[in-house]
DNA sequence: AACAATCCGTTTGTCGGACAAAGATCGCGC
DNA sequence: GCGCGATCTTTGTCCGACAAACGGATTGTT
């Protein structure tokens, strides 16, 4: 096959288009703390100038850079850099599992290991407002009686134990799990009402731990 | 303030620009399945006659959507719909955790009780080629004596444990804790040479067990 | 002088067109 | 039938242009 002796020294040649090459620059400067979070990103002219490109070139990289979370567009025009928040991730990660058909018993297997752990990390490390906002939504829920509603104020139950452990890499794990467990919750609610009312005395339970600070009840 | 009596009716219009609902459109033709996963994404100029809009501006929409991971560059020229991998995202998981400054103690509270569940799932899931690719990590990591590599093949297995569990959400949880895991993990071995012995001795006791299929153990 | 209306420069979003390079396709000669 | 070059297509990049919206400076009014 290969005319040279020897093994294939000469690989495929790949060349990256310039415009992924201005968003990983971007992407870099925002990373490395060039551009702290909160800083205004220089225009497109100055951008185009800067890494000698056309304007076109520049808006198809902030566009990718836009998409990753790192820049948000703040009261109108100007593009600002921003961290992404869990919530960016996390939505996409559950379309991800959606377009994967994740069965229902994959998402249960974790979130049953999650949500224990969640639940005792909040019982050391939650704070005041947190505990408050648990106890708005649980008032909430007990004056609910909407399906939906229920479904909704449940899944933000969960959200607000998984915030008020305040480990980030836990809310980010669960946070997707969480968001595919609401339409299954619903039928389930719908099909066995009584179920509700059990997942209301569980909350109200788990509240109670979490305000004595018992980790091993709240579980 | 209001000239008109009452509330304030009249809120701020929001205008979408175009580039974001052409990209929107594109994805949801993805979601929908009107463009199933390997089908190639029409013709930009196509495109641009279909929105009635000009190709810079779809150009623009599909950056996002390529951004997304819903779209990817294949043997040179065209664009083709593809599922995202849980890799995409878990690289962008981990940067967002990197950028929060997730202290190690989060990590490790949450890899605590995901570790266990990969490895228990394996045991009960695992197919013939999983323990395959786990026994030849377990034979590379043998042999390896650099740090950093040693480093690489655990990440690497607990990985393949991972996928062994046949559990995408929780491959999707596990992995950005998983990369995270592997600077700090190097510090470690440097600092504590035993500590790679002891790592790997537990590797050969977990895929021991998961040959078995013992769930206990294997945790 | 304080305030408001206005004008003008700046920036973004969108458009029209253009061109080179690399694939893809087709037709021709052997 | 098969190899090979010519041609078409598609993408990446560039150039320039313009309307709308925003911000700041200017100017006029009280």
């Amino acid at each position: 096959m290969e005319a040279q002796g020897g093994a294939s020294v000469f690989q495929r040649v790949v060349v990256e288009p310039a415009y992924k090459a201005v968003s990983a620059a971007i992407e870099r400067a925002i990373v490395d703390g060039a551009l702290p979070p909160g800083s205004a990103l220089p225009t497109e002219q100055v951008l185009s100038e800067r890494f000698g490109v056309h304007r076109s070139t520049v808006r198809e990289a902030i566009r990718q850079v836009e998409q990753e979370g790192l820049l948000q567009r703040r009261e109108g025009r100007r593009l600002f850099v921003c961290l992404p928040g869990v919530h960016d991730l996390a939505s996409r990660a559950s379309r991800l599992l959606l377009l994967h058909q994740v069965t229902f018993q994959e998402l249960w297997d974790v979130a049953v290991v999650l949500e224990p752990l969640a639940a005792r990390l909040a019982a050391s490390q939650a704070a005041a407002d947190d505990l408050a906002l648990l106890d708005a939504n649980m008032d909430a829920s007990r004056r609910e009686k909407s399906f939906d509603k229920l479904v909704a104020l449940d899944t933000e139950f969960h959200a607000l134990v998984g915030r008020a452990s305040h480990n980030r890499a836990l809310m980010l794990a669960r946070e997707p799990v969480g968001l595919l467990y609401n339409p299954t919750l619903r039928d389930l609610f719908k099909r066995l009402p009584q179920s509700s009312g059990r997942n209301l005395e569980a909350h109200g339970h788990t509240l109670d731990a979490l305000h004595r600070r018992d980790g091993d009840a709240a579980v």
